[in-house]
DNA sequence: TCCTGATTTGGTAGCGCTACCATTATACTC
DNA sequence: GAGTATAATGGTAGCGCTACCAAATCAGGA
């Protein structure tokens, strides 16, 4: 039996797509040559060098960073953790973050981990998966085994937004627990004396809120009120726990000051306060959390407590490329600190 | 010369992680039986299944999808491109996309194209590099070039918020000149005569800004008196532009009507105007886009363009799901629509 | 008992790239 | 001109996994 020539040998596996190979053949030179000529060009001849650019060009060669992951054993990806997107806190930083690793060709998958806690080990465990060259996690709390886990891939992994006494690896934040005393004690030189609160069910949130209780008490004030609402906090549990906070107070026992746990809380107090002929700051002084693009233009503006998000996404991201790049890291816990910015709701 | 017992060819390419080989060897199968126990768990006896479990568990074995995506050239890896992250329209959308994708054990690349389109085509390469099974673009216009580097790739591509007359591959939508028009037939039927717009300057708000100012003069009203801000627009800019389309105007020539561009510049505009004694809605309407979360609970509740995000998410995912399950597409279109909810602003 | 078909397991050969080492061309010293 | 350092190129062998095919095992029926 007759059997003609063997058709090509073009697996049925490869995805089709121009290769190295490809590029390297028709540049005439060794693909390993090729493979230089894009990545460290300094080590190529000229002549090399303008000959494998032409057959990128005529190829439209984009090279496979999956393989080229593999290989090298640096993936060029970097994952970022947070509760959920939609809480507009963190957005600045998970801005800068991409932007950051963008310039340094890095890609950044996102990863929402839930405010429950619920789906986070099965998240990490997917993103350990794809050998990210760092993970950061922002304003997450994480189970013992999701720490083991962690620690285990050795990729380094930086937390933001908080400053734990025990970090898993590099940390950039700030302590909620100064936050709240200095709120406190803020609103204290203002001569307020009444506090109340509005919290937003994390962790974070609620450190702010007990060192902010412990300072009241510290200064010989009556126990702030406090209102606890779920995530995310919207404007709207701001209306409700205004209403929740003034509600069957004598004259004498009104509270005179409120700390929200957001700005978009705040701004759900002063719309309330609005409607119930509550005067802002005269009857009740109201401070917020984050300094949102909103709060300095309010009417009347927003005293908060600005945190520079965009900062830690990058010194975040800093971090991440100096391990990447071998730099050794003299100082792996940054305290960014805070601001609390005076406006006219205090 | 004696040359004693090579050291153990581990070498030192080798990421020194826990692999399939390692888990194989100590559940006693071979490699690829260890494989289809983790990703076929049908194709393989209850004995050899438990056996694996087991070895996965003492050695804390996590897959590497790298090296899985480059044999099967599937990544299961997509990707998400937004303008930019901190316009908060996108975010129920990248949230949904982000949430569904997980649910299927895929992971969401996150890009930022900026609005000048500068960036983007170097960020389509960068992903496209990274063989997503996937790409999203939401609110994004592509150059030629753009378009072509995605046609080539062979990526199945969504392009959503948006319904272009010739999109590259699917697309989740709705129509931009409809809701400018239906903005404006809804003003008209309340007895509004005098328009104006503040419009962000992306296509999109021109695109609905122009079928406004159309669909007005349709009308045989007066043309829609205009301001537009730059990306993001904020609180401040709704400030800023309300001031602009108020002053200098005489009784019989003011306007009756504002069309902002998204809901926090409809909140600047009505920040504004209560400082300015402008009564909403009696002297003047305002209508927002985007129903984000405190339009219906500001005070006056916000009358707005409801766009459903999170289904945009939803159904972009699906399309990627199918193409990558290798289901058929019937409909690669679909327009999911808008909704002018009628609150207290007009 | 053998045979047929289904089920379960294994071997091999890549996916597309880069680390590592070896080689060759080039420059520079004495 | 031989000898050495340097730059430029190439070959080989994986990275850790899965597609594909082949072999082994197990039922059940003739």
């Amino acid at each position: 039996m007759l059997i003609g020539p063997l058709p090509p040998k073009r697996s049925r596996r490869s995805s089709g797509a121009v290769t190295l190979h490809d590029v390297a053949k028709l540049a005439g030179v060794a693909p390993i040559t090729a493979s230089r000529a894009l990545n460290t060009p300094e080590q190529v001849s000229e002549a090399v060098l303008q000959k494998v650019k032409d057959a990128v060009a005529s190829t439209g060669y984009v090279p496979n960073r999956l393989a080229g992951g593999l290989a090298s054993t640096r993936s060029r990806l970097v994952a970022a953790v947070v509760p959920t997107i939609s809480g507009a806190v963190f957005l600045e930083t998970v801005q800068s973050l991409t932007e950051t690793f963008a310039q340094a060709g890095y890609q950044v998958m996102l990863g929402q981990a839930g405010y429950d806690g619920l789906r986070e080990d099965a998240l990490l465990k997917a993103i350990v998966g794809r050998r990210p060259d760092g993970i950061v996690l922002t304003g997450i709390v994480h189970s013992a085994e999701g720490r083991k886990l962690l620690t285990a891939s050795g990729i380094p992994v930086v937390e933001t937004w908080d400053l734990t006494p025990t970090p898993i690896d590099m940390l950039v934040g700030f302590s909620h627990v100064e936050v709240g005393s200095s709120v406190a004690a803020f609103l204290h030189a203002k001569g307020r004396r009444r506090f109340g609160v509005v919290a937003g069910n994390d962790p974070r949130a609620k450190l702010r809120y007990e060192s902010f209780h412990s300072a009241a008490i510290a200064f010989g004030l009556p126990a702030p009120k406090v209102v606890f609402v779920p995530a995310p906090t919207t404007l709207k549990y701001g209306r409700d726990s205004l209403s929740k906070l003034v509600k069957g107070s004598s004259a004498n026992d009104a509270i005179d000051a409120i700390f929200c746990s957001s700005d978009s809380l705040a701004l759900g107090v002063m719309t309330e306060a609005r409607v119930q002929g509550v005067r802002i700051p005269e009857d009740i002084a109201v401070v917020g959390f984050g300094d949102l693009d909103f709060a300095a233009y309010m009417q009347p503006a927003l005293t908060t407590v600005q945190i520079n998000g965009g900062a830690i996404g990058r010194q975040a991201a800093q971090f991440i490329l100096d391990c990447a790049d071998g730099r050794e890291i003299a100082q792996r816990v940054i305290d960014i600190g805070f601001k609390i910015v005076d406006r006219q709701s205090t």
